[in-house]
This record gives C-alpha cells, sequence and structure tokens, in this order.
DNA sequence: TCGTTTTCTTGACTGATTCCAGAAAGCATG
DNA sequence: CATGCTTTCTGGAATCAGTCAAGAAAACGA
C-alpha cells in the first residue's frame, strides 16, 4: 500500500519534522501547487511557518525524489507527489494551471533523443502548453 | 532562398531599426544565446544598446514568430532563429548550454496528448536534460 | 539525557526580467 | 523632403521567485 509522509521521509534519510509532515501532507491533496500556495496551505495547518522552511522542505524532497518539480517557463514552480511514473504535463499559458497527461507513448520513446551531441541525457521532459477553459472565453 | 532580417521584420509588421537588424544578425550565428549574450554581441556592432532595448527585441520577435524562446527551468532563458520546424533541445544541467535535437517521432506524435483536460492545445515542448561533455567530467 | 547534526527563523540579497516616463527614431502621407 | 502619428529606445526604478547567511531550535542515535 502507499506509505505515508513519515515512511517516505524516514526511507529517503530525511528527519521527520512538523513542516515537512505538512507539506507532503497537503501535498498529496492539492497536486501541482506553487511554493506560495503551499505556504498558505501549511500555515493553515499549522499556524506560523516561514517562507524559507517551505522551500527548504520543497528542495530537500525534490531532491531526493519525494516530490516532483515543474517549471514552466513564465509560471512559478509547481510541485506534486504523484512520482516515478513518467507522465507529462499539460499548462495553461494564462493562468498557470496544471494538469497531468499521461505518457503519449507508453514508455521508452519518451527518453530517446535521436542524437545526444555528447551529453549524458538523463531526463526527457515533455510539456503541453495551451489554454485551460476557464482561460479560453477571450478568445 | 532565406529571406534577410530586413525583409523578416517587415514581413512581421515590425519596425526596421539598428538594434533590431543587429539582434537578428547577431543570434543567426549565435543560436541559444541568452539575452545578455545577446546584448553584449549588439552592443559590441553598434556602441551602446540599452538592456531594454535587447529585452524588446527580443520579446517583439517572439510575439511574431521571427524567434524561438526557450526557458530552461533554473537558467536564463534562450534564444533561437531556427523556427517552424518543430525541432526539440538538450540542455545541460550544470552550464545551461543548449543543442538543438531533431523531433523524435518524425512529426505529428510530438503534438498529440492523450486527453486535453479541456484545454485548447497549442504546442508540445520537449527538453531532454543531461549533462554536456564539458561539465560531465566532475563526477 | 547528551551532543551532534539537521532543520527552522529572520532578514538581507540576487538575477532575470518588466514597468514607467520621456526622448528619439521610423515611416505613411502630402 | 517636410509633417505628424506611432512605435521603439533610453535610463532608472521596481518586481518576483527564489537563495544565502547566521543563529536558535528541534530531531535522533548513543
Amino acid at each position: 500500500m502507499t506509505p505515508g509522509p513519515r515512511e517516505l521521509l524516514k526511507d529517503a534519510g530525511l528527519r521527520i519534522t512538523a513542516p515537512r509532515l505538512a507539506v507532503l501532507g497537503w501535498l498529496a491533496d492539492h497536486p501541482h501547487a506553487t511554493a506560495d500556495q503551499v505556504a498558505d496551505g501549511v500555515r493553515a495547518r499549522l499556524g506560523t511557518v516561514s517562507t524559507q522552511a517551505v522551500y527548504d522542505v520543497l528542495n530537500a524532497c525534490a531532491r531526493t525524489g519525494l516530490l516532483r518539480r515543474i517549471e514552466p517557463a513564465g509560471h512559478p514552480a509547481r510541485y506534486e507527489t504523484r512520482i516515478g511514473d513518467n507522465h507529462h504535463h499539460l499548462v495553461c499559458r494564462s493562468c498557470g494551471r496544471t494538469e497531468d497527461v499521461d505518457c503519449v507513448h507508453g514508455a521508452a520513446p519518451c527518453l530517446e533523443p535521436s542524437h545526444a551531441s555528447g551529453f549524458a541525457v538523463d531526463e526527457a521532459e515533455v510539456l503541453f502548453w495551451g489554454l485551460c477553459p476557464d482561460c479560453r472565453p477571450a478568445t
């Protein structure tokens, strides 16, 4: 079954602290949130939490693979707890709203550039850009 | 044949100015340059050019499709004159060096998310992340 | 319980980019 | 080749997301 935030942190070698549990917990219910939104959500649960702590938690978790960071050009970064399944994203150019999109081509082909110019490639990122239903009317 | 910067600007409905000609000209010889690098290159040709003018030119050209902007997460934006052929990019995580990669799947498949959640999708962006030959030794 | 190490707080700071107001071109027209 | 409207350029201040730094506080292995 799905391990809780506690186990995830422990397995990643990170200490279990209130801000971390709150960030992971809140983010599980609110995927694709920005650091700002996470800070608000966490403060609603814990009271005062410094902005820096939120960034530290997000960075630590992203670094250890507990969280995935999505950084759409021109919008603040967003975070999600759905990891390890190589899915992609759909981003609204106008409001930055982000949705999941399952991999277009099954598994492998997404990760194979035709020639890598000597680069050691470790990730292929696919982003679909468009306008979400709410932002579309303003045609 | 390939139209020169002059014709490109005119066709895009933009006025022909020294900064614009210099930016397009310089960028044609130096693809994947940052705004900073463009500013340096343009100043070497023209003397004094304000940073703002460079950003204005880059934005105007990107908006009208004369230039493509690539914004790799965590690195300043880069610009290129190669447009309209749906190619992708390879970015070095460490130094930001960017190279072209031809489309992995010919033409069409790159543009089809499996389901778009009501979004009007207009672009699929593919970015390959890795380490360039110069940054790799530091293993 | 202690001591080390990690994490959190506060506050200053950075880098890339944009906003603003006014001055200086560009260019369609007469 | 003058005129006047519009776009673009200049210089400087400002924004925004995120990072750096120093010390206080909390976690956890012994």
